[in-house]
DNA sequence: ATGCTGACGCTGG
DNA sequence: CCCAGCGCCAGCA
């Protein structure tokens, strides 16, 4: 039986290139629907590069932090590039993006 | 062990 | 639409 962190370090990894999913999502295989922050706890803490946390967004589809950054410690223009990296990153993986900046959750 | 924080999610005002 | 509050869980002091 493994640690609540372990699934959810597993389940991250295993994330395929295209494809995306959110913390809720992760949180859900990993066990607990409900701990959504604590993957968010854990992916901050774990900032490996073996793990796609771009790959990993909210539920509103809007990214959020990547290895060991947090979009929300930046500030304004520096976040607006942040994002817009990631963004771009994942186009290229074939993640398709809203206008309003946002990830489609196939 | 206890309390606070946080890359979250949902409901309500 | 924006903000506040509550729940839930892992990590850290």
């Amino acid at each position: 039986m493994k640690s609540f962190t372990e699934k959810v370090i597993e389940i991250v990894k295993e994330i395929p290139k295209g494809k995306v999913l959110k913390y809720s999502q992760v949180a859900e295989k990993a066990g607990n629907k409900k701990a959504s922050r604590a993957v968010g706890t854990i992916m901050r803490n774990n900032k490996v590069p073996q793990i796609p946390c771009h790959r990993v967004v909210k539920s509103d589809g809007n990214v959020c932090g990547y290895n060991g950054i947090n979009a929300k410690n930046l500030i304004n223009k520096e976040k607006l590039d942040f994002v817009e990296a990631k963004m771009e990153l994942l186009k290229e993986e074939g993640i398709l993006f809203t206008e309003n900046g946002k990830v489609i959750f196939s």
